[in-house]
DNA sequence: ATCTATTGATAACC
DNA sequence: TGGTTATCAATAGAT
């Protein structure tokens, strides 16, 4: 219906492609609404573009999980039920990792292994040894970085201490050779110089 | 569109109804599918007759569940019933469980210990010494208890010897006391008997 | 978006 | 239901 015939088959044109796609929609969803009303039916109905672009009806006074329970108990189709195997199967698979781990937790700490056998208690320990030394390598090896700091911010302090003394050293030589007569003027009105840098 | 036009409201007669509601269903599953083909789309339709009957169209190359499940994720809105939801909870609360016990358990072999504060390394340490105490002295009790009991089987055994030696000699005794005579005559029949039991 | 010639859908009838 | 047809509605192509 229109100016021409058209054959029902993809439009290639991707811009005419958008345009039919545009008025179709709009006159399904037009015919959907009137449906419902003429004939007390109920519609859900949802549409994708090729864009991805989603648009839905749903007849008024149901919802769309309505209409789906209703489909599911009328085709007998099972919509979300493998859905929820998966969801079933994941959990298991999840939960006997958990245990696994927790037997392992607690075997670490020491608990029920009155079940390993010889092999595997001195598995257990060779672990539990490991694990040890690694942490104390570690926080040995934390410490003596944290002695080198002290001792770098130590030698730096007393370079530091070192350097102010020399330049005080300086000012007194300076004064001393130079102003004996304006240093003796001067120094009882600052009389520790040296002392207080 | 028809010999006259018709207002959009409900079709009080319920035979008319019944057919334009046939006529429309018709056309606009013809139309769905002519706009899938025609412009790439994705189309779920659902129709329920005021009767209860079901009819419905999904677009080939894909399925409800696919269509449902987009749905799903465009809208935000909840088709899954809620038990869906409570196994998806599930599954996220012992994936966290999980996630916890593995940084546990890494932390025990010594990894991934370089976020930990001192508190906690301290803790960590004290934690597998614990586990290496206690599986030592469950290893010692275990060597303790066969120790045991492989004194008593030796002392068992010792008690039954003796036992056995000193029923020998009773029989023995027995024998030279009371029947000189007839024991004379016997011996040669059961010549070692005293050996034999 | 809007227009409109044309096709397509369908209301009334059988 | 299923078919016919006069009429209305949707829309293809153009603007």
């Amino acid at each position: 219906m229109g100016r021409g015939k058209i054959e029902i088959k993809r439009i290639e044109n991707a811009s005419n492609r958008q345009v039919t796609y545009s008025k179709r929609r709009n006159g399904i969803l037009k015919k959907a609404k009137e449906i419902t009303v003429l004939c007390d039916a109920k519609v859900s109905l949802i549409i994708y573009a090729s864009s991805g672009k989603m648009h839905d009806y749903c007849s008024p006074s149901t919802s769309l999980v309505d209409i789906l329970e209703q489909y599911h108990r009328q085709s007998g189709r099972r919509l979300w039920d493998p859905k929820h195997e998966n969801l079933s199967n994941e959990i298991e698979r999840i939960k006997r990792e958990n245990d696994r781990m927790q037997i392992k937790l607690r075997h670490l700490n020491g608990e029920d292994i009155s079940s390993l056998n010889p092999k595997e208690l001195i598995a257990l320990e060779d672990a539990l040894e490991n694990g040890l030394v690694s942490i104390r390598d570690k926080q040995s090896e934390k410490m003596e970085r944290m002695r080198k700091n002290r001792q770098q911010e130590i030698a730096r302090q007393q370079q530091e201490l070192a350097m102010e003394n020399s330049v005080s050293a300086e000012i007194d030589n300076y004064q001393r050779e130079n102003h004996h007569d304006y240093a003796y003027h001067v120094q009882p009105i600052q009389p520790n110089l040296q002392e207080r840098i």
